[in-house]
DNA sequence: CTTGTCGCTTGCTTTTTGCAAGTCAAAAGG
DNA sequence: CCTTTTGACTTGCAAAAAGCAAGCGACAAG
């Protein structure tokens, strides 16, 4: 008889750090939000991203942040059921989340590059 | 006959977010950063923390950090050899990170409490 | 000389991740 | 029509990480 752990909704703490990253510290959800913040809206274009999410994950993903309110998702075509995943107000105010992160990591993670700069590279 | 996975060192990809996320995309890691901020420096302060962190994640994610250049320890005592950690300047540069994410956090997700407000309930 | 504490380490179970393959409906090509 | 392809997932399974409890070494206190 094994009882149960914490339940996923239950926070942590009352922190509000750790309230976030109870939603988004994982190592692939930023990512997902980051795609919709460059205007992606369809399955295949987030697993189209360099990373490369695993399947699994991205389903799991899109349905734990509509349930959370961050991204909703309407049909663009029925038979077959498609649809465009875009974020919510909720979602758009992780802006500055992201943007710190990029910060960072342009400036203490060596290698990386903005997207402006890796397309300056193609040029 | 298993082929090894992406080494840890290397990162996903060159994008900045996902170069921040490789070090600190985790459920436990920017919250003993955000211990770090609040003045804490020794293992028990972090293991009281209220998330509740594992022992051996503790351990772990401390080497970790302090591999990656985030975090130092100096020895406050030898016999029994004991040590502080506290941030370096590259630690300390998440300070928009986290204030970004406490910032959503008191937004967004419900029963969320400062430190001042916590501390202001106990009066 | 026993008990307690601090800072970990070890062992083991449960959960999550990651990969590959499969499915399902429809659009595309012949 | 009848394959082949494509988009969006789902499923199965192995590997990795998380989580829990217990143990350990060096002292300090009683």
């Amino acid at each position: 008889m094994s009882r149960s752990r914490r339940p996923a909704s239950a926070p942590r703490s009352p922190c509000p750090v750790a309230g976030s990253l109870d939603l988004i510290g994982d190592r692939w959800t930023l990512l997902v939000i980051r795609d919709l913040f460059w205007g992606k809206t369809r399955y295949g274009e987030f697993l189209a991203s360099p990373e490369g999410i695993p399947t699994n994950i991205l389903a799991e993903r899109l349905t734990r942040l509509e349930m959370a309110g961050l991204v909703r998702s309407a049909p663009y075509q029925r038979r077959p059921p498609r649809h465009a995943y875009e974020l919510t107000p909720k979602g758009r105010d992780l802006q500055p989340v992201l943007a710190a992160l990029a910060k960072w990591g342009r400036r203490h993670v060596p290698g990386t590059k903005t997207r402006d700069e890796l397309a300056a590279e193609k040029a």
